[in-house]
DNA sequence: TTCTTGGTGATAGTAATACTATCATACAAA
DNA sequence: TTTGTATGATAGTATTACTATCACCAAGAA
């Protein structure tokens, strides 16, 4: 097998070049077919079991493959939803940069960028061997888990939370450029970026704690954020 | 040793009485001298060690104890948490309910109620054997994973987040009482209250995430939240 | 006083988790 | 042909998250 530049490179579009960082992985899953497998039943394990109830022996075992195997490419499970986040975040900056190129009025790049970061991704556009309705159910359940451990500091100054924080800056620029005085850019859209998840999981385990179900909840949630914004900087 | 009509009774001011179902126990931990010193080192452990490095097995050889002991009040740490978060949330709705009684303005007292729920919990008042600055900060650290499991619907049916939702609902009448036609009140309270702990995190953890540290991150996390609000119902 | 109860301490044990070590094999490039 | 690389298979470790059992002790009831 070819060496590939990337771990998004074999996932995403062709012409699409994300990288990830190697440091989230021991050994490059999309550089080999049990790598692919790893990261695709990956994600529908950890989407049907949850993290906690979800083990790289439950995982080797649906694999047909041993444990260590799956160790060689990732040093733990947390590393793997480490990954699978990361990727996540930098495919929504694909889609984010794809949908605002181009646009001159940087009110209507904000209204874009916000939908990109409040609705789900769908399995649209196939993505060979991932499943992204899956990963992104996962992202909405699971991915604060990532940040919420003691390892967090080190894990940060390792660069492992880089897309996602270039994320945020990337569309808090364009609320500063709508309003230089607003003193919260980054806050704002990290705030809404976690809340899009947060709201969601309500609207399906704790519903009487928001108003988003009903008909069109994605629409809902979407209006309901980007409304919140353009008036936080009104 | 006599009972106690509820675990809040015992901790929190002599005049106050925040029942506290008995569902998050087998044995009410404030009725006996074990099962305080359990809750008060627990508080101090989590925050210690973070949740995933705390065991009931730490808690045990501190308190000189056996673990069997500590599994006769709570089945789980899961629960203890569970319990711990409980009593935040309805220790924050006493505070804000006292500060917000007997205020006419609907604006004041929405502006008091965001404060209360968007300030840390100082040790100030001392409540006998909780330290709540510790249980603050296990409630930032840890608090979204008492929901974010596979037990979140089976745990919410028998009422155990239900302190949470009626302080979202109880602030969110007010928002309604000052916009009855905004559409989504409780949405935006539990995002307030969600993201008061997710910005605070970040401030510590992930501070390229937000702009709410500096000289007065406290003062400016509030004001953050706060203007958010009013903007959103305006 | 005895009897009972309720809380505690201590020991032991179990299934599962989160790894790590080792070794043999198979395949593909040099 | 040699060498490296990925995999499979087995085994083993420390720890976790419990559960079972039993003896002890203090307080209240009979």
């Amino acid at each position: 097998m070819s060496e590939r530049s990337s771990a998004l490179s074999a996932v995403s579009t062709p012409a699409v070049q994300v990288p990830v960082e190697d440091k989230f992985y021991l050994r490059d899953p999309m550089s080999t077919a049990l790598g692919v497998r790893i990261v695709e039943h990956g994600i529908l394990m950890l989407d049907e079991l949850g993290y906690e109830e979800f083990t790289f022996r439950k995982l080797a075992d649906r694999l047909s493959t041993a444990e260590p195997s799956i160790y060689r490419y990732f040093s733990s499970k947390h590393r793997l939803l480490l990954y699978l986040t990361a990727w996540y975040w930098s495919w929504v900056e694909y889609r984010l940069l794809l949908v605002t190129v181009n646009v001159v009025s940087p009110a209507e790049r904000l209204r874009r960028a916000l939908r990109e970061l409040t609705r789900p991704i769908t399995d649209d556009i196939s993505t060979a061997n991932i499943d992204e309705a899956a990963l992104y159910r996962v992202v909405v359940a699971e991915s604060p888990k990532v940040y919420l451990t003691r390892e967090v500091d080190a894990e940060n100054r390792d660069g492992l939370f880089r897309s996602y924080k270039r994320l945020c800056k990337t569309v808090a620029a364009i609320v500063s450029e709508i309003n230089p005085t607003y003193p919260f850019p980054v806050a704002l859209i990290s705030l809404v970026a976690e809340s899009s998840h947060t709201q969601r999981y309500f609207a399906a385990h704790l519903p009487s704690l928001t108003e988003v179900n009903g008909a069109d909840p994605d629409g809902a949630l979407t209006e309901f954020l980007t409304v919140l914004v353009f008036n936080a900087i009104a």
